[in-house]
DNA sequence: GCCAACCTACCGGGCGGTCGGTAGACTCTG
DNA sequence: CAGAGTCTACCGACCGCCCGGTAGGTTGGC
């Protein structure tokens, strides 16, 4: 997964001098399974490492610490959430079909693969200081973009009147908690879970009956910024 | 509080020969606060002794171990879901209006205080395998209970067509997350924000412009309980 | 012979948990 | 009402374990 190599390296935390980008990215999907499964502070340096059959000392030669190994999984899912949700839903100038590009691209992606992702918005604590900053700036931003879509749907009078931060993070809890319960292997099929919570999401914000039942007050604020 | 002196008992755990039980819930609360904030894992016994003043020997007078005291603490949390939400929900013969007490309740609960029902989701990982199939099992019925409500909206036609375990699932999702966003000293009121999310569970699920086929019997009307 | 790719052996420290106390309030006895 | 006994509520010191991390090799392919 060229995504993933190309998260290990944009950090500017090269482990050590040049080593194989291929094993190194297999670390990295593993931890992130683990991370996902146990939770970091339950993982030991020993699971990872003999989750790829090396010696805990054996890791360290391609990892520089537990706490960068974090944060690299982490960037590699925002950079994920960017370039697979975010760009793609940037792209549409209509704030309905934006709305159900953010919603549709994300399930999907959790559907696929949660354990980055999920990584991303439970381990915040285990992060230094810095990078938990630098993580929670993007992670407000994604917000934002959301808020905002959701503020301009209401000045079109699509959406019924809620508070846009409300909204988004709802929708993002709802998107969010799939990796909690959908199983690849269970009964469901992920297209199809995809498509309702994206039926779900859309229903639960836009107002279906045409006419705006209020003129949303122009000059209405769309601004989140929370601490 | 007394549903939470009730939860310190019907686990069967005393900790030792009679105790005080207003510093044994005090000790609980702290914990879950702590364990809230930093996680089960990150948290260690040294941790919460000192929030409550005492030594880490000291605090093993009240408590067995940490995992009896993270089981009690998800316990607790599960007897107060039972009784704010399921049961008063439970007694809502329509369909519609139990769910929309069953979302109302909830996040009313978390927007009040969080901790306990916060631990009850994400710290799983951290209790034995009986106590996780005990839990675990708790909040299946609970995800069932909502599903089933769905079902019953759906044979009644008022909600559009889908799995409801899947929108049981994003309910909840929707319900739960507003723990990590909401903030009691921002800007956003509480009721408000209940408000909110109640509507936008509704209308998620809720087929509006369906003509309903058993118009809602006479008396019944939308607003859910308001202890 | 060199260097990437590992290993064995080890370190300091913090963890959950235990042990043997003991201060003080309270009761029971003569 | 002295004093012996009892019980609750706590503490200091300690234990064994495992953690993240490191020092200093060794090996095999170029």
């Amino acid at each position: 997964m060229t995504a993933l190599d190309s998260a290990l390296h944009p950090t500017g935390r090269p482990a050590a001098g040049e080593s194989d980008p291929d094993r190194r990215a297999e670390i990295y999907r593993s931890a992130a399974r683990i991370f996902h499964r146990k939770g970091y502070h339950a993982t030991s340096i020993n699971d990872i490492a003999a989750a790829v059959g090396l010696t805990k000392a054996g890791l360290y030669y391609y990892i520089k610490g537990k706490q960068d190994l974090l944060f690299a999984i982490m960037s590699f899912a925002m950079d994920l959430l960017d370039e697979q949700v975010i760009e793609p839903a940037r792209r549409q100038e209509d704030a309905e079909t934006r709305l159900r590009a953010i919603v549709g691209c994300h399930a999907r992606l959790i559907t696929q693969d949660s354990s980055a992702l999920t990584i991303l918005v439970n381990e915040l604590e285990g992060l230094l200081p810095d990078d938990r900053a630098d993580i929670i700036g993007r992670q407000r931003d994604y917000v934002d973009f959301i808020a905002d879509t959701l503020a301009a749907l209401r000045d079109e009078g699509k959406v019924v009147d809620l508070d846009p931060t409300v909204g988004a993070f709802s929708l993002v809890g709802m998107i969010l908690w799939i990796s909690r319960w959908y199983r690849t292997d269970g009964r469901l099929d992920g297209d199809q879970v995809v498509a309702t919570v994206t039926r779900m999401a859309i229903s639960a914000v836009l107002n279906r009956d045409a006419e705006p039942t209020e003129p949303a007050a122009g000059g209405a604020e769309s601004r989140a910024a929370r601490p």
